[in-house]
DNA sequence: CTTGACCTTCCGGTGGCTGGAAGGCTTATC
DNA sequence: GATAAGCCTTCCAGCCACCGGAAGGTCAAG
């Protein structure tokens, strides 16, 4: 089966599939024409790398998870440790995002976002510390206070 | 103020200041023996960074959030708007994530993690569909089933 | 005068592709 | 047989945001 075959079978793009070569990942036959030549069993290895990059895999557990797969003597704890350990990773970058996440919305709901230039957002990245829209001054005495 | 003096200030590594030069974001003077000259406020740019870098903004946002930073006519709607895109951005990852990491979860439960090759996480890489590990047979009706 | 701590530029590599150029092969149509 | 379209090939370059290291200049202290 030539490239594009595959690459419709994998899901993946020819250009990715080539580069999966140039690394070691999946080399197929060659024929007479020097055109790849991909056999049912490479496109399977081709899907299951996709699906694991889909789960966030970098190559190098790619690499490691296709030759657990294709060995019949594995230990699965070989593979759930794998899993886990990528799994950890993940959930470490999610609580970095989420601690941006919380301090991005702190100054996004500090900020007026008018066409006047005091931003909460801007006095933070340049002070390195929170600095809050002035709180409305406590209203003199009579109720009509701040009109803007 | 020599590079190394301001990588102290602004708790960047000097290769990065160099690339930031490079790149037009800190471009700072120069002396009779072509050292860099670092004056106070390009020490504030740099830290400037450094602090939109660790919110996760990329090096164009930067530049974007440096020219509002100096401009003294800005309007903070357009900080705003850079920081409520950037935290769209980030919440897309985080769900991304969180899909990968539920899957994650779920194949890591189900798989014994044993010496044995039945695995439900290289099953759904090569599948694409969660093949859960054989629930154990109903046991006979012995009440010592299963000794392992 | 030498040592060591700075500084300079330049080149190459990282990960995981993606785009494009320049050219060969195959198949269909005129 | 010519030609065009649509495959395929290799190779080179670029993306982002740096980091490491080599080769060499500069400066202050002992």
């Amino acid at each position: 089966m030539n490239i594009g075959a595959a690459a419709a079978r994998s899901g993946l793009p020819a250009k990715t599939i080539r580069y999966y070569e140039d690394i070691g990942l999946v080399v197929p036959a060659r024929r007479a024409n020097g055109y790849r030549d991909y056999a049912d069993a490479d496109v399977n290895r081709l899907a299951f790398i996709h699906r694991a990059r889909d789960l966030g895999f970098d190559i190098e557990s790619c690499r490691r998870l296709l030759a657990l797969y294709s060995d019949r003597s594995r230990a699965s704890a070989d593979v759930k440790r794998l899993a886990t350990e990528h799994l950890a990773d993940i959930e470490r970058k999610m609580r970095e995002l989420e601690l941006m996440a919380n301090t991005l919305r702190h100054l996004v709901q500090h900020c007026r976002g008018d066409d006047r230039p005091d931003c909460p957002i801007i006095d933070d990245l340049a002070t390195g510390e929170f600095a809050p829209a002035p709180a409305p001054p406590p209203p003199p005495s009579t109720a009509k206070a701040n009109p803007r």
